[in-house]
DNA sequence: CTTCAGGGTGACGTTAACGTCAATCCGATG
DNA sequence: CATCGGATTGACGTTAACGTCACCCTGAAG
C-alpha cells in the first residue's frame, strides 16, 4: 500500500510525457492497464471495485475507458483503503462526493450527517495513530540510549 | 468468581505500556469473559489472537487468566486493529515490545530499524487520514452553507 | 448425586478482497 | 487470412479474521 503511493509520486512527472503524446481530441482518457500500471494495482482489482459500483468507466465495444474524474475516484479510493477503509465504507464515502452539489434539504442532512461521522471516525483513528507512534518513540529511544551506552 | 475491577484510565500512556513489560505479574488477574465485556469483544477473537500467537496467558486447570500485562497486550492489539493493522503485523509489533529490554547489539539494531519503519509509515496514514479529513471538511461546510441558505 | 453455568477444543462455515485460470473476442499487423 | 497481444467474462481458489456448532470438562449449588 505504500508502494502504490510512492508509485504514483515517482510517475507524476512522466505522467505528463504520457499525456502529451496522447491524442487531444480524445483528451483526458485512460485505459485500465494504464491506471493499474499508474496506481500500482492489479487489473483484477480495478475490476472488483467495479463489480461492487464503486466506478464505472464507459465502454467501448466493451473494452473500459476511464475519464479523468474515473481516475480521481479511483486515487479515492486507493487512499481510503490505505488508511484502513472497506470497500463498504469507500462506497458511502464516494456517496458523499457525488451527493453534496444539490438535492432537497433531505438529502443534504443526510450527507451533512455522513460527513459528520466520518469525520468524527477519522479523528478518533488519527488519535489511535498518535499514541502508537508515541510508545514507537519512546521504544525507539530506548534502543538508541541503549546502543551508545556500549 | 473473578468480579469487575476498578478501571484505571482507558488509555495508558506510552512509559506505562513500555514499563508493564517490566515488572513481574503483580495481584491483579482478570478472566477471559471479564476482558470480552471491557473490551467489547467475542470469546472467539480472544482465543483466535492467542492461537496466532498475540497473546499467552496462563492456565489454571486450563482456564485462561490473564495478568496486567496481557490485558495491555491485548488493548495494544486493540488500537493497533482500529488502525487497520493485520493480525501479523501486529505481531512484530508486539514483538518489538518484548525485545528492547537487552539483547547483543545486532538485535537492538534490528528493533531499532523496525521502529523506524513502523514510524514513517504511521506518519504517512497520518498524513492520509489528514487529507481526507481536509476534504470531508470541505464537503461538511458545503453542505452546511446550502442548507443555510434555504 | 444431579444439575448447570461457564470455560475449552476441534471442525466447519462465512465474508471481504482479491488471485488464478480458461475461454473467448477485438483490432492491428505481417 | 492467420496470428497475436490486450481486454473481458465467468468460475473457481485463497487468505485473514473471525462466527457458529457440537461436544467435553469442571466446580459450585440445590
Amino acid at each position: 500500500m505504500l508502494q502504490a503511493v510512492a508509485r504514483k509520486k515517482a510517475t507524476a512527472s512522466a505522467q505528463e510525457v504520457v499525456d502529451s503524446h496522447r491524442d487531444e481530441d480524445t483528451g483526458e482518457l485512460f485505459g485500465i492497464t494504464e491506471l493499474c500500471t499508474e496506481f500500482g494495482i492489479t487489473l483484477r482489482s480495478i475490476r472488483f471495485y467495479e463489480d461492487k459500483g464503486l466506478l464505472s468507466p464507459r465502454r467501448i465495444n466493451g473494452t473500459r475507458v476511464y475519464t479523468r474524474r474515473d481516475r480521481a475516484r479511483l486515487a479515492l479510493i486507493l487512499r481510503s483503503k490505505a488508511i484502513g477503509a472497506s470497500l463498504a465504507e469507500i462506497k458511502h464515502y464516494l456517496d458523499m462526493y457525488g451527493a453534496h452539489g444539490e438535492g432537497r434539504t433531505q438529502q443534504l442532512k443526510f450527507v451533512l450527517d455522513r460527513t459528520d461521522k466520518a469525520i468524527t471516525a477519522l479523528e478518533t483513528k488519527r488519535a489511535h495513530i498518535e499514541a502508537s507512534l508515541a510508545e514507537l518513540r519512546v521504544i525507539n529511544a530506548t534502543v538508541r540510549k541503549h546502543l551508545e551506552n556500549r
